[in-house]
DNA sequence: AACTATTTATAAGA
DNA sequence: CTCTTATAAATAGTT
């Protein structure tokens, strides 16, 4: 029909640069999330591989999608060395443990030299106790009741936990700015060593 | 020109499966990876969005994209009460730091008690010292060098931490089974307690 | 690594 | 939010 003005514009093509108007850019990332999550469910399937999206909604809003679960990729991406079957190398395995077992032994003869001793340790292991001995769910104790030791353990920790990841990773993480340089190198990656496995 | 057959089949849609050729599955991988940063580096720029995205190539090779860093992006997962711009809570930290400044000095009175005390004690800072007074990068002290405090430190931290995010986030989290379902519920998140600050 | 013919994603409008 | 439509963008199969 030669009359029939098109009903709409259609897809229109658009800068890549901030979207200004508030609700047009909570819209564009409700559908553009949609499809990534789509591209990379896809991915996923297509070639069997493990992945992990995490983003941040304009308003500060997580959202995350993770095949087959964050602690697998997570896990994963902090040790490459990890066998794709978990079977290879349990003699090795194994053999941290005994040792890591006679270790903490040692250890705690050490901390009952440590009880044994006067005043400010009583103090130091009053707060301890305070807590309960299930020392589980640390990161539920607030700050405050954390020992000096833990207060340290838990900013280092974190702090080389994320540096671990980019350090680590260095050669392979991409910045927006750079997505058309190096993406694509094939640089053998650096291998940290293992964490420890789960001590029982 | 009527006799020309076309060149190719163009694009021939596909069944989301796995793809058993293994040639195949790599050149899929490498492109739709390419797509895949792409999109996520348009919606971040058109919506200002944090993001990270880590995936594993058919051969188990590490893939990541994120912004602004991959520190940041982890940081505010971890952490949803950090504020947009950095400087809101700055008394806060500022409180907290002397605090456990002061908790550290107690701290370290203890160690003092303990330094002070006999043989199996000096076997035990001997290992310590063995690694050098510079305790960063413990990450890559061989996991039989450490001791059996940081052994379990280590694994009970990186344990709880792939458990916090997980848990914290869980009514977020997005499994590729549940695609449809669940994704965009808009499920207030559990708030866990915050991570203690970089210590200087 | 390039090339198309198609499918797929999505901006704008209803 | 949901649905539609026209168009831009991604990509499967090929060279």
């Amino acid at each position: 029909m030669a009359s029939s003005s098109k009903k709409t514009k259609g897809k229109q093509k658009i800068e890549i640069k901030i979207i200004e108007n508030e609700d047009d850019r909570l819209i564009s990332f409700s559908k553009r999330r949609f499809g990534i999550y789509k591209k990379i469910s896809e991915l996923s399937t297509l070639c069997g591989s493990e992945v992990l999206f995490i983003i941040f909604s304009p308003k500060g809003k997580p959202y995350s999608f993770a095949h087959p679960s964050i602690e697998s990729v997570t896990k994963r991406f902090l040790n490459p060395n990890q066998p794709l079957h978990e079977t290879t190398d349990a003699p090795v395995e194994t053999y941290r443990k005994v040792r890591i077992k006679s270790l903490v032994q040692d250890y705690n003869e050490v901390c009952d030299q440590l009880d044994a001793s006067k005043e400010k340790q009583k103090e130091f292991s009053l707060a301890q106790q305070s807590r309960g001995s299930e020392s589980h769910h640390w990161w539920k104790t607030p700050i405050y009741q954390l020992n000096p030791r833990e207060l340290h353990e838990l900013d280092k920790r974190f702090t080389e936990f994320i540096n671990l990841i980019s350090i680590a990773r260095d050669k392979k993480i991409v910045s927006i700015s750079l997505m058309h340089a190096e993406m694509d190198e094939d640089v053998p990656f650096v291998v940290p060593p293992r964490y420890g496995p789960s001590l029982q």
